[in-house]
This record gives C-alpha cells, structure tokens and sequence, in this order.
DNA sequence: TTTAATTCGGATAAGTTTGTCCGAATTAAA
DNA sequence: TTTAATTCGGACAAACTTATCCGAATTAAA
C-alpha cells in the first residue's frame, strides 16, 4: 500500500547520530572535519547534512567554524557527556517522551487509549536507551573497524 | 526545525489499529459496522480510512459486505487470534522487524551499526508487544469506559 | 426490476519530509 | 587586500504520506 515505513528516527535524526558520530570520533583526535568530509563518510546528501548540522550547532552540540580549515567539532569533554537523547531532541524535538500511540490528543493514565500501558513501557526503554547511550559509547567500535556508519 | 516526529505508527496503521478494535467490539456482539460510524467512532477521515479497511480485508483481517446493511466485521473466534502484528504488517508490511535503526543498507551482528545491539534489542521488545497483544485484550476497557478510540 | 446503500478503486490534491541549488557571510591564508 | 574555502540560510524541487473526490460495482430491500 505505502513504502515500507521504516523509521524509529526520521532521515534528519539518523543523519544527525551519524554525523554526531562520526565527528565525535575526529574530535578525539583533535581532529576538525568539514561538511563534505562528513557526508562522505556517512553516505549522505551533502547539502541536507548541512542544514543538520546546522542544527546541531545552534543547539551547541557541536561548535562550528566558518572559513578555510573550518568545520565541525565537538569538545573531547563534551564527546562522553552528550547522550543520543541530546541529539534526537535538537532535531525531532520532544516528540519522543510525548504522544499516544494512536494518536489521539488526549491521552493519559486517567483516559488512556486502549493501547497505553503497553506502549507507555516500549517508548520509556526507548527513552531509557537514549539517554544513557552517549557519543563516546557510539565512537568504541568505530576506530576498531567492529561497526560502521555507511553500508 | 521539522514537524515533531511523533509516529512510532503511521496515521495508516494508527487508524487500522483503532479501526480493528473497533470493529472488534462490535463483531463480539454480532454487529456489523459501517464505513461511516467506523469513521466516526474513531475520529478519522473516512476516505482514507476505506482504503485502509480495504486492505485489511485483502488481507482477511476483516469481512467486508458490499450494499445496503454491508460494512466490516471480525469473525468472532478470530478476535482472539488476530495480533496487533497481524494489523500491522497488512498495512504497514515487515519494516518494524527489518532495518537498521541508523538506515544502514546492511547493518547486522557481523557489520553493526553503533547503535545496533541496543537498537535491537528495543525492536525485539515492540515486536513481542505487537505479537502478544490481541484485538480481544484492545477491547476489553471499551465497553466499561475505561479505555478510547477518539479524544 | 428499480432504487438506494454500501464497499471498491483510481485519479488527484494537500501536507510533510527529504533533498537540491545558489548566493551571502565569514575567515584563514596567500 | 584579495582570494578561496567554508558554513549559513533561504528558496525551491522531489518524494512520500495523508487526504479528498467521484464514479463503478455490488447487493439488500422496496
């Protein structure tokens, strides 16, 4: 009927992680990478990263620098204590802590929708992950050539 | 930045989902329902809704009578058996149970994503939601007012 | 047999997300 | 000071999902 809707995070928020990935990993290696190098490396549309990242700086996940040698980074002290849940909310926003299941607009543990409890416990393991999953965390297996963010 | 990201569901698979129950409901008293009242009953636009209704009758999930006193209804014995899986994969195919969290093409225990394991293990959980909830267990708070379809 | 209620199903429109294009602003280096 | 590399940011286009419209097919009832 649809394509195949396959999505727990939208294009933006998978890039975003990617991205945030990847440029944590250079970054400790006080290394700073620019937007092409970056879209390179996670396999994505150059100028839709841009607007991305974009974001993530306006939401000082990463600091960005214009001009030659300039691009994205992300402070070596800043690379443990930034967690997923950082990134998915400067891009999807609150989206995933709020919402029914079924969408309906009023729905809570007095009026719930059939649904509620059950899915009120995926989407708070799913928060759970989110925000104890760090950068650091996603950056291990990376330089070891045991995960990848392309292919 | 975009629209909050709020759909762990389609609006499809919302509206088949509480279209389902609905008819559900109905059909463990007999009653066949309409397009229409269903439409109505779960606050969603009805010509979309008959598309959706219509595959899951393609997909017997549903019996659909044509002419005057038609409409939709469920096996009664079937209610039990039917899973929130059931409904899902006829509208919305395999895709919670494929696919990298990161949208990587080929993302697997042998070539994971960084976020893969915990990925996993997050979908593993929905999928036995899905695969353990019946369209009886969505009923059950309905007919008392303690659970809702529209709101 | 006719009528009317209903689902079926294609065409099309509207809305959202994803993606592209291109010029402006910034800034390091020549 | 000029040049060139880069991010910034708006306008626009493409793709997908959601939604509407309307006629065809079916069938119970008048």
């Amino acid at each position: 009927m649809y394509q195949i809707h396959n999505d727990m995070f939208s294009k933006a928020c998978e890039y975003g992680i990617k991205a945030s990935t990847y440029i944590a990993l250079q970054s400790l290696q006080d290394k700073r990478v620019s937007l092409k190098e970056i879209a390179e490396e996670i396999n994505s549309p150059v100028a839709f990263t841009a607007k991305i990242l974009h974001q993530l700086a306006k939401n000082n996940i990463l600091d960005s620098v214009k001009g030659p040698a300039g691009g994205f980074q992300i402070e070596k002290e800043n690379v443990e204590k930034l967690k997923l849940s950082h990134v998915v909310f400067a891009i999807d926003g609150d989206s995933i802590y709020s919402g029914c299941g079924l969408g309906l607009e009023k729905c809570n543990e007095q009026q719930p929708c059939p649904l509620h409890d059950k899915f009120v416990i995926i989407r708070n393991e799913l928060k759970q992950m989110l925000e104890e999953t760090s950068l650091l965390d996603l950056t291990s297996g990376l330089d070891l050539g045991i995960t990848f963010l392309k292919r």
